[in-house]
DNA sequence: ATCACTTGTGGGAGCGCTCCCACACTACCT
DNA sequence: AGGTAGTGTGGGAGCGCTCCCACAAGTGAT
């Protein structure tokens, strides 16, 4: 004891040990009190909480992560480089979700930026090094080998978009087939016949199925298959902006064009304008998100709105679950581990 | 040892206990080559290495933050709402400069807002658990209590604006002060005689400094002091606006603009417009940032540039250079722990 | 030959927790 | 009276490292 104070007093944190000395119990017990376990009397929990609030007991983490195997901290994945992340306010909203929904909890939150090769390559050191308990991925293509990597790591993962119809990983998603079928379906209730669609990057399943929706919903109204409609675009601004181009010079006769974002639509909407038609007298025009953008625009664009943040809110559920459980949902059979959430089209001026 | 084969492999992570095994050496000897100790000879290194690779070995945090009392990681605290964070390019740049300095570190770098009660009381926790070696603070304003609980938990730290010219804290700065003056000088070289300024939050010290420079840049120039040319904005483009139009009211005859910050700006030249009065003829602007705004205003912004990636990377050195010393920079006596980076003014079509 | 260093190496102790077994008690049945 | 649970508690063992002391072997001066 006389040497201790000497030590342990310069950045004087107190330990378990201390903190049962000072209540007069054992170890065991205030681990039990910290750790929230229901078999302690409460004469003993309330000394024991007396003792944490006089010494400022704070557990540390380091060696919890070592006795427990796990870190009590998550990361936000980006396969994308920070550019793409601060200029989409998908990545935000999704954001804010996952934040919403982590603030009463224990776990930490990283956000990991996972754009060029030097970054994946730390990340992958970093997930070796099972420095989080589990990992949200946002945003996936179709080719990335990060989701193969968790399941062999066995992190436990959910992401924000299956790569395909029959993905292993656990996943939140909205509805795209159906959101875009909402769109093609408004525009042709407006009178429009020649609806054009802007894709999005189409190693994203997510925006093949908005393409699916685009070409069912079509059909479904009985109007004839015209590929020369569809024109690929990758959710940026300037791809919009090019596919629009390509389709007026292509297909001068559109009254609609279904952009697979928001983002898209402004590129559109520039080259649109860029061509002398009017939003929405001569074309009529729907993004996808429901984005500030939309709401924003000159004229605010109708849009599909996803639940970003209830989506990001899902994932913590679905991942929280995985981590309690121990083993990716994946190992656990059938359960249900793909959340598709509705989407809801908003209307603007400009359709 | 028997037991050990059976549990330890779901999940299997070699130790260095086992790395050692394989090499034929101590765990000693392992633990100097994984931290790069030159007192190894060449030959147990390369053996060292060699197991190190076959087994796939990958240091476990825990055990190491624990023995060395250290986490390798540091965090990047924003004292903001995250929604401002993502709206200014001040703190993605800020970021960017950052992650490059790091990203040839072993340092993890974590993002934490703390914009809310509610953020600020689990940042508090965080830090008193000693979760990270050390932390930076971007945009803090004069009455924050962050620096001195900082202090207090004697984490080292680093600020990208000095609260006072007393600061305690190791900082990096731009030079506020000529950033200003250079904007009035240009002003007044390009002929301009009522040169208004509306100002940032001026709780931010980096703010104040800049209207000491508008004020002697014309005091130098001969002009007489004027306050009812400055008004107060903060920082935002809403709060811009509205300075502007009350300038505007107040001295209809001002030629010249000089505003805190890009966005800044940008509301300024909103009630310009609206007030009729044309950029640069009636009126020059200039902000300061030289964000992505600047270039994309129309017309394109004057503004002054501070070299904010070259920021971020100087407070990670300082940082660094701090946690390596093991204490704050302050209490190591009257070193150089304030940095001033130089600006430049970016000369555009608005004045 | 002896002493003094230097260089490379092994391994004990200990970081502050969690996990779990052991044990004392107290009930409540036979 | 003797079981048989259940409840609350203490503390040993061990998580995988780092730190540091001890020591062997080599090198050169005395």
């Amino acid at each position: 004891m006389a040497g201790h104070g000497a030590r342990g007093r310069s950045g004087g944190r107190p330990t378990l040990e201390e903190v049962a000395a000072r209540a007069g119990v054992g170890r065991g017990t205030v681990s039990r009190v910290i750790n929230g376990s229901p078999r302690v009397s409460d004469a003993t929990r309330a000394a024991v909480e007396a003792a944490v609030a006089e010494l400022g007991y704070v557990p540390n983490t380091a060696a919890r992560a070592l006795a427990a195997n796990r870190t009590d901290a998550i990361a936000l994945v980006v396969p994308e480089p920070e550019t793409r992340f601060f200029a989409e306010p998908y990545f935000s909203d999704m954001l804010k979700g996952v934040g919403a929904e982590l603030s009463d909890t224990e776990m930490q939150l990283l956000l990991i930026f996972a754009g060029s090769d030097r970054e994946r390559q730390r990340l992958a050191q970093y997930l070796a090094a099972h420095r989080v308990d589990g990992v949200l991925l946002v945003s996936v293509h179709a080719d990335d080998p990060l989701p193969d990597l968790l399941a062999q790591l066995e992190i436990p993962a959910v992401i924000s978009g299956p790569r395909s119809a029959t993905e292993t990983l656990a996943s939140v998603d909205s509805d795209n087939y159906g959101g875009a079928r909402s769109a093609v379906e408004h525009l042709l209730a407006r009178g429009r016949g020649r609806i054009a669609h802007i894709t999005g990057r189409l190693d994203v399943y997510g925006a093949q199925r908005r393409v699916d929706g685009y070409r069912d919903a079509l059909r479904d109204a009985g109007l004839p298959a015209d590929d020369r409609l569809i024109e690929a675009g990758d959710f940026t601004e300037e791809g919009g902006r090019r596919a629009m181009d390509e389709l007026l010079r292509r297909c001068p006769d559109v009254d609609a064009v279904f952009a697979a974002s928001d983002v898209t639509a402004a590129g559109a909407r520039q080259a649109l304008r860029e061509s002398g038609r009017r939003i929405p007298e001569d074309v009529a025009l729907v993004g996808y998100d429901d984005s500030a953008i939309a709401r924003h625009m000159e004229p605010p664009l109708t849009s599909v709105r996803q639940p970003i943040e209830e989506m990001g809110r899902a994932m913590i559920d679905l991942l929280l679950t995985e981590i309690a459980d121990r083993r990716p949902a994946a190992s656990r059979g059938l359960e249900r581990h793909q959340v598709v959430l509705a989407t809801e089209l908003v209307e603007r001026a400009s359709s």
